[in-house]
DNA sequence: TTTGCTGCAAATAGTTTGCAGAGAC
DNA sequence: GTCTCTGCAAACTATTTGCAGCAAA
């Protein structure tokens, strides 16, 4: 895992970069994404945002989360369900590893897909750009509670 | 690429044991579910079938395919800008290789992630169920048209 | 001062649901 | 004849957009 203030600040810096302006709820919805406890939902950057900005309306958390992704800042994580989780202090592609019970994603240690992917590029004739990689299961703490 | 004829026959067999009527329109779409042919959004199958059934509704398609979801028979595969695909050919866990110009997903053959899925239950605490693995990138046909 | 950002409310798109009639068995 | 399935239309939910005022730089 990044260090979340690094994250945080490089963010910012790529922000300034490309010359957005940084408002109070902008960068708190940074913060927020630049640790990626447990990958967020929109609507769960939202909840924790309410005691600070209790006028902070949802479609300013898209909004801005929305910019980060187009930074390519973010990892987007859609699911089948609809709903939509967000991993902004890892943005490039890796495993996640989800528990379907309580809905908790973690990034766990694995050796990387490059040889897959450069695998699956040889035998289909695609240049592969990117890919996920999702295992769904429950975790350890679902399973006591069972 | 299991045999389509099959399939079909195999997922009509799992309806009748579960006292699942067989009319017409739900046959049409297990047709098509079985051979998934590029993958088929509910929206495709929809439209393959006006000319066969000009009255059916998309909420047809919709009840027939979480059916067969429900049934264990049609592996979704759910993306983040919402949109849905399924594969009732091929309903277990398998990788997919995904055009991102002209949405085309094939099934490229690779060794299998048993291992992996292994080493992240031995990391993680976690008990491994399913998995889902997507790699992304441009295809042959849409290489020579750029 | 300029320009982009925010909050609000309305619009949108994909999917689901209630209901009455049709059709499988 | 029974009970599920279908078509239709309305409901629903997550996300996006238009607009007027606000605030960062």
């Amino acid at each position: 895992m990044a260090d979340p203030e690094e994250r945080f600040e490089f963010i910012i810096k790529k922000l300034r970069e490309n010359d957005h302006k940084l408002t109070p709820q902008r960068l708190a919805v940074i913060k927020i994404l630049s640790q990626s406890d447990g990958h967020p939902s929109v609507d769960k950057i939202y909840e924790q945002l309410q005691d600070d900005f209790p006028t902070m309306s949802l479609a300013t958390v898209y909004r801005n989360v929305m910019l980060i992704k187009s930074l390519g800042e973010v990892l987007e994580l859609g699911f089948a369900d609809g709903s939509n989780r967000y991993d902004g202090n890892n943005p490039y592609p890796h495993p996640h590893v989800i528990c379907i019970r309580c809905n908790k994603i973690i990034d766990p240690d694995l050796a990387s897909l490059t040889d897959m992917a450069k695998e699956v590029a040889d035998e289909t004739g695609f240049e592969i750009l990117t890919h996920r990689l999702d295992f769904f299961g429950i975790c350890g703490d679902c399973k006591k509670t069972s």
